[in-house]
DNA sequence: CTGAAAGCGCTAACAT
DNA sequence: ATGTTAGCGCTTTCAG
């Protein structure tokens, strides 16, 4: 089957084209019986709209991007699905870019971004990020850009983000609440901003907890990107002279290479150490022992920065940098932290 | 910053539009050193060529289409890395679609890929599909698909999928050996053909271990597709008055339930119940008990596929239905099977 | 309410 | 090697 211009179809059913246009775009000038007969026929014959004639017409792609770091990662790929279900929502086509967490990539896509192909971005920036630059020039060029999790300080926008401050602090203090005297954070990065905030949540609490009590210590160790290295510095962090007896993983990845490490090691989690991850794992109920978590509320969090999104491409007067939504993470203990049963069994052995 | 056209660039830098645009293109009929002022120019003025226009004027998009049930899935979302991993290198982009395994959501998707939205189509197809007129509509339209992991019978083009019938076999020989004798097949979907090959593999297992040994059984179970039901269903198998001693859990999702189930009815893997899923989960070693699996190598699958699209959409003669490309999965045995340790922790106790 | 025609920004034939 | 221009398929004035 030949595809159709709409011309070709226009002349099959006997009609202009404007008629034809107008119709399939439920113009008010169009009377509806007109209108039902071009829906009927198009189905019938196929007629499919060229999208990017329209879209070189009328200047909107009908298109966002989301670029985000990884998607092999539940957070990530719960965002996505709150992302896809408003544009699916809106008619709206979703293109998906990986930075895998290196700014050059990052820079390539929101390049592309520019130059109308999009008529927004959602991005969750890359551990590498520290200029705004790329961001400023596709602002310049009036695409809305919204952060999701992720965001640059220095870069006027709007963002949706989870209480990672206060999160580092819980964490930290449900630690020390549960017995450990030397805690230990294991960030993914320095850079990243919510990286920062859950770390310095952490430190408060800590302080808090030092300045009551002079025999708690606690570290804060930066794992390097590539997962073997980190692999190995998490194994030098458990060894070390005064090794921790409570750890917060900032993130699922941490959190898994945290559990190998500790049964290659042979440390007993939460017996000899104590874990408590930011991690929307699925499995974290199931994992051996199961995993305490601070579980992001993922999909809400890609939903709405979708929807603010939308708002901004849907009236361009919209201040995108009045947005800044915070959607609270909670704290769902499980036996890494707590350790009741397994404590019991243990003594039984 | 304004957006520049090709026209006021040209203007700007004092040459022809063609010259520019054939620049910019790497055309052989330009001078090299043209190339660099021009490629200089575009850098330093930001000028980023519209893509629609050229995507209308040369009826090809740069992009392709990923449709598939779920990204919240370990499978699926080391598949689009792989996808993307080619599409980057190819200077692709790349839509997601997801249809949540419903067959309205991917007809609609489909439909949209038609009339030269997209340049190719990867397409891992929902539980609900069972005819192939949506796809044969785009295959028409000379839009090229290729399936990966999820194929359907009765449409002929190129596929890339996994060992399912042998994987299914070995799994439930795996269970046998190790001592069941009365086991399960947990599978998400009757219709689906990968689902149907890795139960006609159990039972070819089953039935060839019951032939030497009659007092061994079997089942089967199809899941309802909503997760509450599914989650009673495996309830009802496990307490069933013969419950199975060993369970092949079809898919991530499964396993996840069945150790979930177990849990809560108090059922100890893999004491009493051995299980092995077919699952990509990033966890399995550290689930409690580790967890059994045939993991596929679905970054493989994902980058097969895409290079297998791209090699149709680079040269249009190309035979897609000649390209049906397995790539085995490996049963990677774990405690929830063969529970060596448990087992004697059980003992102790 | 319907139709004719200009033009979105780019590419590629064709002319120079 | 570089420039001129028709036209990709659609939308949208503007005229009827």
């Amino acid at each position: 089957m030949k595809k159709l211009t709409i011309k070709e179809f226009a002349r099959a059913i006997n009609m202009s084209v404007s008629t034809v246009s107008k119709a399939l775009r439920d113009s008010h000038e169009i009377s509806s019986s007109t209108k039902q007969k071009v829906v009927a026929m198009a189905e019938e014959l196929q007629y499919h709209p060229n999208p990017y004639a329209s879209s070189l017409r009328r200047k909107k792609s009908k298109t966002i991007a989301v670029i985000l770091p990884e998607v092999a990662d539940s957070f990530f790929s719960l965002a996505i699905n709150g992302i896809q279900a408003v544009a699916e929502q809106k008619g709206y086509h979703v293109l998906i870019y990986l930075s895998h967490d290196k700014y050059q990539n990052e820079k390539a896509f929101i390049d592309d971004c520019g130059s109308g192909r999009v008529d927004g971005v959602l991005i969750s920036v890359s551990q590498e990020t520290v200029s705004a630059s790329h961001l400023r020039q596709l602002q310049s060029g009036n695409v809305p850009v919204v952060f999701f999790d992720r965001s640059l300080s220095g870069f006027e926008t709007a963002s949706v983000e989870t209480n990672d401050f206060e999160c580092g602090y819980i964490a930290a203090q449900h630690l020390l609440q549960n017995g450990c005297r030397n805690i230990s954070m294991l960030s993914i990065s320095g850079c990243l901003s919510i990286c920062q905030k859950r770390t310095d949540g952490f430190l408060a609490a800590l302080e808090e907890a030092i300045s009551k009590d002079e025999t708690i210590s606690g570290s804060i160790t930066e794992l390097g990107d590539k997962h073997e290295m980190a692999m190995q510095q998490i194994a030098d962090v458990l060894q070390n002279s005064n090794s921790p007896d409570g750890i917060v993983a900032s993130a699922e990845s941490v959190a898994i290479q945290v559990y190998l490490a500790t049964s290659k090691l042979g440390v007993a989690i939460p017996q000899q150490l104590k874990v408590v991850a930011f991690s929307t794992l699925e499995t974290a109920e199931i994992l051996n022992p199961s995993l305490t978590t601070i579980t992001q509320p993922a999909f809400d969090i890609g939903k709405t920065a979708a929807e603010i999104l939308f708002k901004a491409i849907e009236k361009p007067q919209f201040t995108l940098a009045d947005e800044h939504i915070i959607l609270p993470s909670r704290l769902v203990k499980r036996q890494s932290s707590t350790g009741m049963v397994f404590a019991e069994m243990t003594l039984s052995m």
